[in-house]
DNA sequence: ACAGCCATGTAACTTGTTACATGATTTT
DNA sequence: AAAATCATGTAACAAGTTACATGGCTGT
């Protein structure tokens, strides 16, 4: 994800780490810090796999990095491809739902209205800041977090209410005697 | 996040590698296949940090893993932090719109198109899919899956509307004049 | 002189992930 | 006899991230 940024700051002309690093910041309005040392890690992985390439320095002696062109073909798959996250990912939320259901850890309840209540403080906060916000970038980020927070807290109103099924639940439950060969030891 | 998983399945009772990865994918309704190598490696990881603890065999020769203290009060741990992805993570959608707004590599407004396309066909398979599962485990990923589409769908719309707006888009332009100080290479 | 920003870089670590090597047992 | 499933493990890589070492330049 850092190497499509870096991909598209430099798409226009050659520049040093710190500038993409400035820059960076500049457009994520600074929402997201980002750690210089990783503008380098990612600089010279990028170098490594030749989608950027190193072209000597500027007037102020900082090394300037390029963009070559399968770096370009790179960044045009990059925006070509949609985002997938939401499908592919794991989600941590769902996994922890399911396994304090199946493993009796916990009670998987208590990690849903423990959820919601974070969810909802959130949710009350970013109310707020969207109220506050002029600016366009933080709007966007604002927003993005409200509209999932919400589309959180329906699921978790529809995962407790499936839980309260209690045979729904049951058939989660792991059968203990591994492989039905009753080796309880 | 495995390793939650790993400890939760821990939990109740030892238990050998195999039996975590089919475990764990009985839970997630095959959904998020799991490569057992992970399971070995993330056991190992497990034991390097003395979550858990490595206890013979079983009858029939596999190396059988027990929670430790520690591991248990990881676990708990993990159970009442309430997921923060949200809030934390980079959304990279997000950032490709406003790359391409501020560098020109692309038009964010294609950008915004291409992901709705996906989304919205996304959408439509789920809500198929939602009509024929009974599945308590696959409504659930469903679900979540339905309603954050849907959630991302508005947030597009919404990207779309502010990037109309000529003003705010040039509030995004880099400065390509680097520092002011005029040095055009 | 010293604080603070500008600037580059390396080492190390984390989590997730796949590919490969290896072999036993079970089913067809 | 061959294929499938059960089972363990290692090596290696990707991406994200932080901590540390280093030094110049600027303002007070």
């Amino acid at each position: 994800m850092i190497k499509g940024a870096l991909l598209s700051l430099l798409s226009k002309q050659p520049k040093y780490g710190y500038l993409l690093k400035v820059e960076f910041e500049k457009i994520t309005a600074s929402a997201w810090p980002l750690n210089i040392g990783q503008v380098y890690t990612t600089l010279s992985r990028l170098e490594r796999d030749e989608l950027v390439r190193s072209i000597g320095e500027d007037s102020e002696a900082r090394p300037l990095y390029e963009i070559t062109e399968a770096g370009k073909s790179e960044l045009k798959k990059w925006y070509q491809q949609p985002v997938e996250r939401i499908a592919t990912s794991r989600d941590e939320l769902t996994l922890k739902v399911l396994l304090a259901a199946a493993t009796n850890v916990c009670d998987p309840e208590d990690t849903i209205a423990n959820q919601r209540q974070q969810s909802m403080r959130k949710l009350q906060e970013y109310t707020i800041e969207r109220r506050t916000t002029t600016d366009f970038t933080e709007q966007l980020h604002t927003e993005r977090l409200i509209l999932h927070l919400k589309a959180e807290l329906q699921w978790l109103d529809l995962a407790e209410e499936l839980m309260a099924n209690t045979q729904a639940r049951e058939s989660l439950q792991l059968t203990l005697n591994k492989k039905e060969k009753g080796n309880n030891d």
